[in-house]
DNA sequence: CAAGGTGTTCGTAGTTTTACGATTACCGAA
DNA sequence: TTCGGTAATCGTAAAACTACGAACACCTTG
């Protein structure tokens, strides 16, 4: 996509703000991230017993969340567990609310 | 997108938190919502004039944030001016922070 | 009624995203 | 060292999204 506006107006804070709004935007993703409300930590395996979409799949959609900083990864062998990752939380929150007044 | 849960969560308030997210992971679209932050009415001709978009363009983003509940339009001839709605707005905040914990 | 100004709708390319299965990587146990 | 279980990566097909211009609709004015 490549769009130019007249003034720029894509800070570094706006990016951030549509990253994660774009995984939140993603009934899949948002399923999972409310996954992690209770309990923080969920198994890759565990996700995946409980949604229909590849494994392949899944670990893409974690893959973006941690990108995204919502998530952590644990690799804990045989098993790799995601937990939530508060760091960004907060900023991501304060952002959608500014975005809404 | 065809997905099947095994366990049927998509209910209707996590189908609007979706939708709202949805625009708000478009960086044109977060831009026009900004726009509105002050003052809160703005006429297609004003966002039009600040964005490189064509006048099409404009009026789909327009229609789509019409169509979340985040704005609203109000035709005065021969222009056309959106204003902030109020309505849908502590819904779609509350779902996004639930979203977050 | 014609002309002009303002937006919307429509049809369509081009791009991006999504999901999948096959393959690969990694570790621990036999 | 081979096997089995778990998850990630890769390549690809399908679907969804974005943006555009042309055409259309609707007022208001001359």
């Amino acid at each position: 996509m490549i769009i130019t506006l007249k003034s720029d107006y894509f800070t570094k804070e706006h990016k951030q703000s549509v990253r994660f709004a774009i995984d939140s935007g993603h009934p899949v993703k948002t399923y999972i991230l409310q996954l992690f409300n209770s309990p923080s930590c969920c198994f890759h395996s565990n996700i995946s017993s409980v949604l229909t979409i590849a494994k392949s799949t899944l670990s893409q959609h974690l893959f973006e969340l941690k990108a995204a900083g919502l998530i952590q990864r644990d690799i804990t062998p045989p098993a790799v567990k995601y937990c939530i990752e508060h760091k960004d939380r907060d900023p991501a929150k304060s952002l959608m609310n500014k975005l809404l007044i």
